[in-house]
DNA sequence: CCTGAAATCCACTATTG
DNA sequence: CAATAGTGGATTTCAGG
């Protein structure tokens, strides 16, 4: 459990303005930031290094490329022990649909999300992991009706309050 | 409301390569693709201009960054109006802490992702989007303890029957 | 729609301050 | 740690099929 990096102003800009345009070139970024163009990648090197940056991906707009239900589902589990815990989610990382899982505080254990082609494969998949030993007890699922704010980032620097105004 | 558009073998692969890496050379890409750089490019600028590539992005362990607490919240609304709809999501739009939300069905209306710098933060939100005249009810919310599964993409290409045998 | 060539631009590495 | 300069390589455009 070690601290978090010394990041300076110029590290955070950089990790803010690739979190944005993960294709920018070194050059563009390097203006950005004030840096000279060697001075600048050094950073972003060092930054992936660090594993600050986990990886750059494009973001696709999936429901356009295929006929797509995307579900959210809560995870119960019988038994709360770590090693149930780990099997379970070795389960998930399993399955490509399930994009995403937390797991969560609460009256239930994950939250997950599933992109699935349509409602039937989510049943199917639902009933997989209810009855494959991965002790499961139950799932309430809610389909995605409208994506209202797509993921594309979260705040570099933390505001101390909270407002409407920005 | 326009149906699919017709994507070759070629422009998927693109798509699943460009999500799992974001930043490939468009010559690394047109190899694995099979293709001369200029038509891959070509191609990939084609799937930009449909919208189906909505943008490059670094991916960032915000929590080596800063501390950071990151909360589900299930909004319930008191009216169902579009237009009351629409002024909730504006509202949602102008905060950055909140980096992703869905319209669901089921019991509640919104299940947002908030990434807050503390406990307090989210409260202060919390009372915020049930004060302002935003028609909120209620909010529940579920506070991440493992990231047990992050978002790296969704399957391109949809499979009929899951399976834990990939 | 593709290929292949030509020109521009960029990444990356010394080298130096 | 940062700036500058140089080289190899990539991006991008365009002519041609």
């Amino acid at each position: 459990m070690d601290g978090y990096p010394s990041l300076d102003r110029i590290d955070l800009k950089i990790l803010a303005v690739l979190q944005e345009d993960g294709r920018i070139t070194n050059q563009a970024l390097a203006e950005k930031v004030a840096l000279s163009p060697s001075a600048c990648l050094a950073r972003v090197r060092r930054l992936e290094a660090e594993g600050l940056i986990l990886g750059y991906h494009a973001r696709l707009d999936i429901e356009r490329i295929r006929p797509t239900v995307t579900v959210y589902g809560e995870v119960t589990l019988k038994s709360h022990r770590p090693a149930d815990l780990l099997t379970f989610e070795a389960a998930l990382a399993e399955i490509p649909e399930v994009v995403e899982a937390a797991q969560v505080s609460g009256p239930f254990d994950y939250l997950i999300k599933v992109v699935s082609p349509d409602v039937r494969f989510w049943g199917e998949l639902a009933d997989h992991l209810l009855q494959e030993g991965l002790g499961v007890d139950k799932i309430a699922s809610h389909i995605l009706m409208k994506d209202a704010k797509p993921f594309r980032g979260a705040p570099v620097t933390a505001r101390r309050h909270p407002g409407f105004d920005g």
